[in-house]
DNA sequence: GTGGTCTAGACCACA
DNA sequence: GTGGTCTAGACCACG
């Protein structure tokens, strides 16, 4: 169901959480959808279900999912996203070391805006 | 000389190679310029040895530093990228993670596009 | 399970680093097996947590084990070296050296070969 | 006169014993010839005028060259290598990690051996 | 003075 | 439990 690298630095249930995020960017998941229990997912994943349980939690904490008792986690709503200060500026550093990294890679501009662009597209993601 | 953020999660030793690059694209640092030695760097950034080491370290082995027994350190002409294919995909899942973050925080594909823009033009990054 | 001379002038990372190769070669070591972890090691060996962390962190960048978070350390199938010009350059004067020391020794050509054939034979290094 | 590689790991010093010794063994430098002075030398390499003494003083401890007061320093008779087992396990020991990193660069037994050859070849190293 | 290595001991995030 | 980071302080070889 999504993709998790154990080798990959990023922490699994970070994988995990954007992998959530992307498959609803991408129309895998649609709001509504219940999504896998905690064991399921540990089980066809092979992880460990506390990384599960925490990518869940930290995606309920971002409005993403709501977990309701005795029912299941569900997709909800996606909200609109609070211009938390901090975040913007955390999400901008990022961007721009994922540039850095790209040009020490050997890549100019040009190169560099196609890629931009075919990501941009491949997550569907348009004009404002 | 460089913006350490005690705070960040981020570990320090990379948030410093994250800045020597940065100078160096920004023109701050030149091929051949000398770095500060461990013990001043350590000492402006009130930051133990040990971390700055391990940076200078680190960016030796990216070949964009190297370090002269007993002469101290120097900035050496960066040789084009060798294409690690390992590397090459990490840094665009980096990218493409950045992009996604972007979009969450509410960005449409023009305002990401600018904000690309604006980030290689300030780093002086051109044309390959 | 490492053989380490405290006395000796060349760090202890790089031996335990060599001692790790060595074992891979002649079979002490398989691909797959997990490396014993650093604290259990640093005690087995008598050595500080942090030399076996600063040799696990050279042989991974080597690609000789891979380090899974909160699992442990793993020996890792050994990919075809890239062709590093640099390394192998390395490699070859450290080669000349050694001969020219085995020759002030006052060995000669038959003797050198010898001995040579008889570490290949040791290391179970064959045919490529 | 001497090849000397300032990035190189192993110290000036030693790149410059290393030197004489190869310097001897290929025909560069006779028994008898007088060598550069400190400072002489010191200029060509533009090195350390220490480093140089450093190197003169270590090659006369191993009874390759001899200082005359006021006269200069010169190439003395080579004497026959001393059954120093220390220096043969260290010397063996280099061997033999040349020979595993030869190995970890792709390297097969033949291909190492053909180098071995070579390089005993090419220092004019003969039968006993 | 420079960088390089090592120790001791602490804290953290991850699984 | 695992590995990863950081500090404090020490010693060494090199130039």
């Amino acid at each position: 169901m999504f993709h998790i690298d154990q080798r990959s630095s990023t922490p699994i249930y970070q994988q995990l959480i954007q992998g959530v995020k992307e498959a609803l960017l991408r129309g895998g998941l649609r709001f509504g959808d219940k999504m896998p229990s905690v064991r399921e997912l540990a089980g066809q994943l092979a992880i460990n279900p506390n990384t599960i349980q925490k990518a869940y939690q930290e995606l309920e904490r971002q409005g993403v999912i709501e977990s309701l008792r005795g029912r299941g986690t569900f997709v909800c709503q996606h909200i609109e996203a609070h211009a938390d200060l901090a975040r913007q500026a955390e999400v901008n550093e990022a961007l721009r070391k994922a540039l850095i990294e790209a040009h020490y890679l050997g890549l100019g501009a040009e190169q560099i805006m196609a890629m931009v662009k075919e990501h941009l597209h491949d997550l569907s993601i348009g004009g404002e």
